[in-house]
DNA sequence: TTGAAAGCGCTAACAT
DNA sequence: ATGTTAGCGCTTTCAA
């Protein structure tokens, strides 16, 4: 008593089998798989079904087929705007699909994540692996469980979809060096980050090609902080120069450098990469390397719903998307072969890198 | 032949129970009610259950209870920075009650949302709906069949959560009035908005409490481009106090505003809403009103599982989450009783409001 | 405290 | 093309 509204009980396809005079066998097919069943008779269904307000429970159906229609995507942190368009570019192709997304954040936990996909598992049929945080071999142990996708990082045996880092860091390169600048910084990423590898890796091939010198300094944590400790780390050597690991490490280091009155891009010149929204808003905008997270994530929901339907998951080389340069106002071209320094000469600076973070 | 790696088959409680040597049914109690069970037995039956790596099946368990565990999130555009922190706070509550959520974005689409919880609904227990670009009627339909709470929207019969806005952007005022800005210009959100008429109703109280003067522009759509238009309108009668609607709409303001020479804080005070990560990213650093998104998506998911377990959904008044304002760089001093317009006298400015926003 | 048995709503052989 | 009939894995009376 004191009820307050009662939720309505639905109808089942019993219901709509006895108004309709048919088998409920025969109301199952008519939503499970039209055309098995006659044109009119099916129409006759519908309409009762419609009139009954009859719905097709997905519980009973996911537990008769073992197939849920729900996909997991996982991201480390769903605050980082690198993965705005990721999830868009998911979600679209999975509702094409016919699939709903469950989305995860791990929140760049270890716990969090393996919890969260503890949750996830039993109910998705299949799931996309953003940059995890996991360790190879756990996530090859959730790949025998369920179909998945890696994202951003490529797995061995599993199916992965990665941008092209080499050639976005060559474009970067490329532009730079075309402006007069040499040598390049490249501002690290993480030390376990499978990106910051593959751009170190690229940086330097780039470097031979095109005859500029590049220079790492790092590892520095990939957020506003880390930008702000390599800046002062730069400022020990100094470089007109510099490719940031992210957009969020590129804007700290701007912000840095300009505290200490160093201009940009008229003494230094900062490619970022990523192309996040606040790459458009900070002052200088942004040049950064723009990465197609949209068609990434489509991309992985394609692959993934080939290997739910049946497809062999295929642990061959990963599947590479391009990667396009955006020029914007923090480049220019090059002073000259050195940046001058303001307060070089008599400035002291740290002399440990990578600097503590607290700044 | 051929065959990729096969998906082991899980045990049941029918595999448990007779390892174990007890009924099914016995084994069901030790996981869904502990407690009901002698403690030997149970401790047996889920060291048994251990060993043969037995996990319950959510959607067996679904279909015989009608209860997913599932909640449903509903939020505009995941790509709005706002809510970020709505979304962890839902998340982190959820899962301590037991749990998981399904984030849905709708794009601000009014047909996406609809698709998207047409999905959702049979799956979920209950739904948060984050400011729904539905209207009340169609909101309360839904809440007919699944218990539900709306955020930072207060629909009437439904349980809402809201930040304290009229809080929010008295206290932008009393700041602003403090640095001797008088009259104040409020860049108002989108006309639909709920929170802008909060906040345009709040700022009218009090700007008689505070002998404050305060004029609306807009409306405004309530992104940077938004902001964009809103700074070409105010200069047709600029005051050395704004408030924005959003911290979108006042980086755009600010940065229409440096475009034409008019300095941050120095020739005009701006104060966003909301203190979203960029806040602090651009330059000048903006100071706003910070609403506690955290709180706001913990406190709804509350209420929300305390319906869930059979509490009446309390139609009353909107909870309310305090407020605070972010004192940044934004704001200073007022420079005298009208700014100082570089362009002033001469300049031809558009004459209709709003100014079309694709500048 | 435990067991036996009847569903939850749907799908999928197998028959007709 | 449609009907019959078992389940899917779990929960939940009702008995014992």
């Amino acid at each position: 008593m004191a009820s307050g509204q009662r939720r309505r009980i639905s109808p089942t396809i019993y219901d709509v089998a006895q108004a309709a005079g048919v088998a409920p066998s025969t109301v199952s097919r008519t939503f499970s798989r039209p055309g098995r069943v006659n044109s009119e008779t099916a129409d006759r269904i519908r309409k009762v079904a419609a009139e009954l307000g009859y719905r097709t429970n997905p519980m009973a159906r996911a537990l008769a087929t073992t197939h849920s229609s729900l996909i997991a995507l996982v991201v480390p942190d769903i605050t980082n705007p690198v993965y705005f368009e990721i999830i868009n570019g998911v979600q679209d192709e999975a509702a094409e699909a016919g699939y709903t997304v469950l989305l995860v954040d791990s929140r760049e936990s270890d716990k969090r994540e393996r919890e969260a996909l503890e949750r996830a598992l039993p109910i998705v049929d299949g799931i996309v692996l953003g940059t995890s945080r996991m360790s190879d071999a756990s996530i090859r142990m959730i790949a025998k469980q369920k179909p998945m996708v890696a994202l951003n990082r490529a797995v061995r045996e599993i199916p992965s979809v990665v941008p092209d880092n080499a050639r976005g860091v060559r474009r970067a390169l490329e532009h730079l060096g075309e402006l007069g600048h040499d040598p390049v910084t490249y501002l690290a990423g993480p030390e376990a980050s499978w990106a910051d590898g593959m751009r170190w890796r690229g940086l330097r091939e780039a470097s031979l090609e095109l005859s500029v010198h590049v220079r790492r300094l790092g590892p520095l944590s990939p957020n506003v902080a880390g930008g702000v400790a390599g800046a002062k780390a730069w400022m020990l050597a100094p470089t007109s120069g510099v490719i940031a690991y992210n957009d969020l490490v590129a804007i700290g280091f701007i912000r840095a450098v300009q505290g200490r009155g160093i201009g940009v891009p008229s003494d230094v010149s900062v490619v970022g990469y990523d192309n996040i929204f606040a790459a458009d808003l900070v002052s200088p905008a942004l040049t950064t390397v723009a990465t197609p997270r949209r068609a990434l994530g489509a991309a992985a929901v394609r692959n993934l719903v080939a290997q739910i339907k049946g497809a062999h998951p295929r642990g061959g080389p990963p599947v590479v998307v391009p990667v396009k340069l955006v020029e914007r106002a923090s480049t220019a071209e090059a002073p000259g072969a050195a940046v001058r320094l303001p307060h070089s000469g008599g400035h002291t600076v740290p002399d440990i890198l990578p600097a503590p973070e607290n700044a």
